[in-house]
DNA sequence: CCAAAAGTGTTTTCTCTACACCCATGT
DNA sequence: ACATGGGTGTAGAGAAAACACTTTTGG
């Protein structure tokens, strides 16, 4: 049979990728950019992305971006938004539905991203994108933003322990501006949400920060009972 | 030439619109409903959807749903998500950007929607949704429940004159909880945007109640000083 | 005069904010 | 002993919540 929609346009439709990472030494969030292998636009930085396939879900698709570029899964990911101007892209019609992924930078094996024309770059100092990439990381960083002071996601951009210390510098540097460090530790100690480790960070300090690692479980019992995570502090 | 993104496979695009409404009388939320006139499903309710055109922005062609749909034009209108599982349409794969729109009912001749087979239903009583349709508006009541409360869209629902009482009963309607009276009034007012007429609505009362009307304009202006909406009010 | 809906302030509670000093330790 | 970063508590301000009676007027 003629098919049943047939008589309307099909069109490409791709996923692109916000990867954001957080550098703890330099306390300072980073994008994950690629240099772009194919035309138009060969050359020049770009988010990752790719090509929804015939049997392939949006988010299958962007999974499969994420994975290939990174070698990791099971990473948190939300769908942003979705792009449809038609001159979006210079070389034809494409739809694209951006996503974006909280990463530990530390979980990543250089060797895999640098192979794929991956490099890390501070947000601060981002180079051109193409297209509307760079819209797209605007959104993504409003979105951060907001999502982080309700939602429990910052952990993501952490090891499983870190400490209280550089929590509260992801937080600023997530939210660009100061935190009073002791509101920040009365109220995310008072969640009840993060369990205090033996072992002590080093590196940083001669008297050391103790460790902490964020509770999942906890918190989805917390959650279940209408807990509502909350760390806007000033 | 050949073209660029060739080897790439192309999907049919739709947009489906999550038209809101807001009955004074019934103090009822509403939905804009169709019956679906073509197969798939034809005879089933669904949401006003159609196909994305080959030289048309994903923002036009929900427009175009929206407007031939109502004959209104500038409505309140924001993309919700993008739904692209490979089976949600059983007609063929389509993957679907979901938008949502706030009318007044009031502004809408019942002919130009009866003609299309649309109809209003109660958000209380809905009936069964074609595909994916109803975690569309599942998602689509969350997101206007948030976004109520922290910019003032609410007004999109009410006829331009507008008592306190019937934006309180609104706010009820949407957040699904009883509001207090005295405080709800304060909050709203301390905020400035309402302007006072000198006329009373005096339909529903012997006392009659005051008209206010949103000054947008204000509103504008407040925000662009970092003013920000709230009506988060128990 | 009474039923029905509109309108109005104050007190209490809690959350948010501001703020400064001691602690532990490696050099 | 000192320099460096980690850790701690309290008081005041402001926002949110709880709460009950008076006003108006058509019938």
């Amino acid at each position: 049979m003629t098919h049943l929609y047939s008589g309307h346009p099909k069109h490409f439709h791709a996923v692109d990728c916000i990867i954001f990472g957080y550098d703890i030494a330099e306390r300072e969030l980073k994008l994950l950019l690629i240099k772009r292998s194919f035309e138009p636009a060969l050359g020049q930085w770009s988010l990752a992305g790719g090509f929804v396939q015939e049997e392939e879900s949006l988010d299958d698709a962007a999974c499969r971006v994420l994975c290939s570029l990174t070698g990791l899964s099971d990473l948190y990911m939300e769908q942003l938004y979705t792009y449809g101007a038609t001159d979006r892209d210079p070389g034809a019609r494409v739809i694209s539905t951006a996503y974006f992924a909280l990463i530990g930078i530390h979980e990543l094996e250089p060797e895999i991203h640098r192979k794929n024309g991956a490099h890390w770059r501070a947000i601060s100092d981002l180079p051109d994108l193409i297209f509307d990439h760079r819209m797209m990381v605007d959104r993504a960083l409003l979105e951060l933003v907001k999502t982080v002071r309700v939602r429990p996601v910052g952990f993501e951009l952490l090891p499983e322990k870190f400490t209280l210390v550089q929590l509260q510098n992801l937080y600023e540097a997530i939210c660009q501006r100061p935190i009073d460090k002791r509101n920040f530790r009365k109220k995310i100690l008072s969640m009840n949400l993060l369990d205090k480790q033996d072992e002590k960070e080093r590196e940083t300090s001669k008297k050391g920060a103790w460790y902490y690692r964020f509770n999942e479980e906890r918190y989805r019992e917390l959650a279940m009972n209408g807990f509502f995570f909350n760390l806007a502090v000033s």
